[in-house]
DNA sequence: ATATGATATATGTGATCTCATAAATCATAA
DNA sequence: TTATGATTTATGAGATCACATATATCATAT
């Protein structure tokens, strides 16, 4: 085949880019991750991996692998032998992951503010404030938690630990679906995240001051404000 | 058929005795996970599904789904597209993951040392270390990895979080192999354990006399000295 | 009217087969 | 001698089929 004669290094303009080889497992696993993020799934809700593969367009064998990971991060639990369902709210089995955020998340924003200074990281963290603010003022509340989950994650990330930043993501994952389940009380919603923007400027300032102590009092302001809201929404 | 006259419910001596329901693919990751811990693979070892069926006695299936799992729990991970190895060790990852540790295992120390006074649980913790003293004195590493396990996961558990053993657990998944490999190494490994011996001493104390903060120093201490004694191991 | 048994349906689990391809080996040509 | 292509082998990924059984529905008998 006279094709292989042409020289392919040869620096002429090639538009060609990498291709996505990713599994369709993976891609069936991320995607049920950020429809739990994003409050798609009901806590409880039950799910079969039939359904899935079909709203997902796929067959039942990546969404069984995708699941299996999922149930190993306690997102989606087996209520019975043969039944499946996003892991539903137990008071104080939430209570319990609050605690272990607090422990985990202080830590993280506690080395995110011990880091040497970086004014690109408060711009940002800045940003996705302001943005939550704004998604409040026009009701997208997609976009308030969007929001709000950039800014934990870009101060997480600061901290420098992705190993750190994997298990902060998997306990969001259960407590993610509560938090957004509570979008159906607009009233609570819109409350719970003005206190959180005020308390994440807490947090800023203190990133920018590099004071440790500050920077994790304040994230575990956050969580627990937040908590005490939900628990008080999901108990009526 | 006449049987079903019978009166099950009638006080006779019945020896019946609940069957084992779990799935294979619960044994397989079970058994999977308790190798790991006990340090049947080397950092960095690779796996193959068909293998590790085959060793287990079982088709591919379930262990593909057990080995998702594993992989969620970072204790397996696919080091190329069609390649899978137990977590190898990584300095500065195996690092982060010690101060993480020293964050969770410290706070369940002093949850358990915040309860009420427990003397059963004074008890079984002196048992687990005089267990661990007497393996080393007979030279049964096996032996003396499982009453360290024991140890710690006795105290974990009196904090009263089933949550945060889980989190724990999934971190000695990643941790275990390591540790275990330094069996290749009598002397190292024995003094390693003989500080560890002291420092368990120090613990129980603490918990003993419900001082918070000298049980989370100890467990810290802990972590620290065996992690400190393994990178020298590990890095030559 | 209630409880028991039969039936139908849905669903997770497991086994088996196929396929694309990564890795290793070997052959060939420049 | 070296580099390139062909060949073989092993392996994870995916599809499909079969099966046991949980759940719900309905029928029947007491």
């Amino acid at each position: 085949m006279h094709l292989k004669t042409i020289d392919m290094t040869a620096p002429r303009a090639r538009t060609l880019v990498p291709v996505d080889v990713t599994t369709i497992q993976e891609r069936v696993y991320q995607s049920i991750r950020l429809g739990l993020l994003r409050g798609e799934f009901l806590p409880g809700e039950q799910v079969t991996i039939r359904g899935l593969a079909e709203v997902l367009g796929t067959s039942a064998m990546p969404v069984r692998e995708a699941v299996a990971r999922l149930i190993a991060e306690h997102a989606i639990e087996q209520s019975g032998p043969r039944t499946l369902r996003v892991a539903p709210y137990h008071a104080t089995e939430h209570q319990n992951y609050i605690r272990i955020r607090m422990q985990l998340e202080g830590y993280a924003a506690e080395r995110a503010a011990s880091a040497p200074k970086n004014p690109a990281l408060i711009d940002a963290l800045r940003r996705h404030n302001d943005d939550i603010a704004e998604a409040l003022n026009v009701k997208d509340f997609d976009a308030a938690l969007a929001g709000n989950q950039a800014f934990h994650f870009e101060l997480y990330r600061a901290a420098g630990y992705p190993q750190i930043l994997d298990i902060i993501s998997s306990l969001w994952l259960r407590t993610g679906p509560i938090v957004a389940s509570a979008r159906r009380d607009e009233a609570l919603f819109t409350r719970l995240f003005k206190t959180g923007i005020r308390i994440h400027g807490n947090a800023i300032d203190a990133v920018a001051q590099r004071d440790r102590a500050a920077a994790r009092h304040a994230i575990n302001l956050d969580i627990r404000s937040s908590h005490l809201a939900i628990r008080r929404f999901s108990q009526r």
